[in-house]
RNA sequence: CGACCAGGUUGGACAGUCGCGGCCGGGUCCCCAACGGGACCCGGGUGAGGAAAGUCCGGGCUCCACAGGGUAAGGAUAACGGGUAACGCCCGCCGGGGGUGACCCCAGGACAAGUGCAACAGAGAGAUGUAGCCGGUUUUACCGGUCAUAGUGAAAAAGUGCGGUAAGAGCGCACUCGCCUCAUGGGAACAUUGGGGUGCUGUAAACUCUAUCCGGAGCAACGCCGUGGAGGGACAUAUGGUUGACCCGACCGUCCCGGGGAGGCGGCUUGAUUUUGUGAGCAAUUGCAAAACUAGAUAGAUGACUGUCAAAACAGAACCCGGCUUAUAGACCUGUGUCAGUAU
RNA sequence: GGCCCUGUGGUGCAGUCGGUUAGCACGCCAGCCUGGCCCGCUGGAGGUCGACGGUUCGAGUCCGUUCGGGGUCG
């Protein structure tokens, strides 16, 4: 990935709750510009969703979503992606339509 | 051939295109006086489990100054013999129970040291006398004897037969049963037969007793580096404090108030390790030799898509081992294994 | 990842030492009261005691395993 990192810190995490997400039946997108170069991305998996090996497989297609679409989004931003439960039994197709259309509508893409 | 039994192995495969975490090698750039450090790129090789789970036991390791002695409390275990670093685990064996059988299951010490409890029912629950039976008398009743029979209950004074008696009773005898003990066999639990004694309810996952074992807390332990920073006050050498129950012993500054910070590195994987061969042992296990290195992340690495076969479970390491328990589709192997039927 | 606590009608809680029938409050249903409603009074229904197994004559209670819920750490 060439501008984008992962995003660890618990403080901004907070920060961005408190900023107005957008959702649908299978995500909640968070986005907040960040005055930098790069993407900062966090995955949020709660323990609701199931045990380890389901979180585990939530977590893996969420961020693999966003390795694929890359080049569609605009950089200096932090994102933070909230899992639904639906997304536990949606198929790949599905769940990437279901993201690019919430980046959209905070306006994160290029 | 069918239905089983026991033990063990495995836990989707192959190909293609992108992608991720360590490690090794190389290259480019940047920082530094130097040692070195960082970013990116290329190549190689490697990368979750039999339960990684539950956290139910046992250890290693770290800290509590040391982890020393004693006492009490608390907890754990429980036939016997062995294995192990240790265990509540494993193996063997004994006893008991289940199955036609191969085999499987059992917290399996001591109520005959003491105490407690045993509701309801019943006369009576660890000691008794309701009905009944028998005898006597002052005869619609009372006194004495008795517990075989009846009834109650989860459990009722060891069972059957004969004798005996007014009626009866281990009161006596024979056989059987249980317990204790001696002899015999066995390494032991224990077994069998014989001798002697005895007739004692159940419950210890009730208190308790006996034997053995246990200091506490946990990798968010703990150590180091960096950032930040502001210190101030009180008591003071023993009638104090620490040692996470107490005592001995040992050790010595201690306590209070306030402020700030909370990022990184180590611990972190070579170990009671794995594989093979061979010796010991019924086995668990273990001696010796050779070979191998097999995840080490830190918001936490294995995914997506396509094709073929198969349709396929339970499920994701977080300091590390040995067990136990629970979840689990399918496939395969072993057995002078079992049962029934048929064929020969 | 570690360490703790807790599960009883719809909800919140009792249940002491194992002993016959699991109790209380609110809620629910029916009746009475009222012209009608609330309040009040009377009666009633509703529980595999989280699940499974064991000990015992007998388990909500004791023991083991297991499932769910909650808390905590620097």
């Amino acid at each position: 990935m060439k501008f984008s990192k992962s995003l660890k810190l618990n403080h901004i995490f907070r920060r961005l709750y408190h900023t107005n997400g957008q959702a649908n039946g299978y995500l909640v997108l968070y986005a907040r510009p960040n005055r930098s170069a790069t993407n900062r991305v966090g995955i949020t998996v709660g323990k609701k969703l199931g045990k380890a090996v389901v979180r585990n497989r939530v977590r893996r297609r969420l961020r693999e979503i966003y390795r694929c679409n890359e080049h569609r989004f605009a950089p200096g931003w932090d994102i933070v992606v909230v899992a639904r439960s639906r997304c536990i039994s949606a198929d790949f197709g599905k769940l990437t339509d279901a993201y690019l259309a919430l980046a959209e509508k905070l306006g994160i893409l290029q």
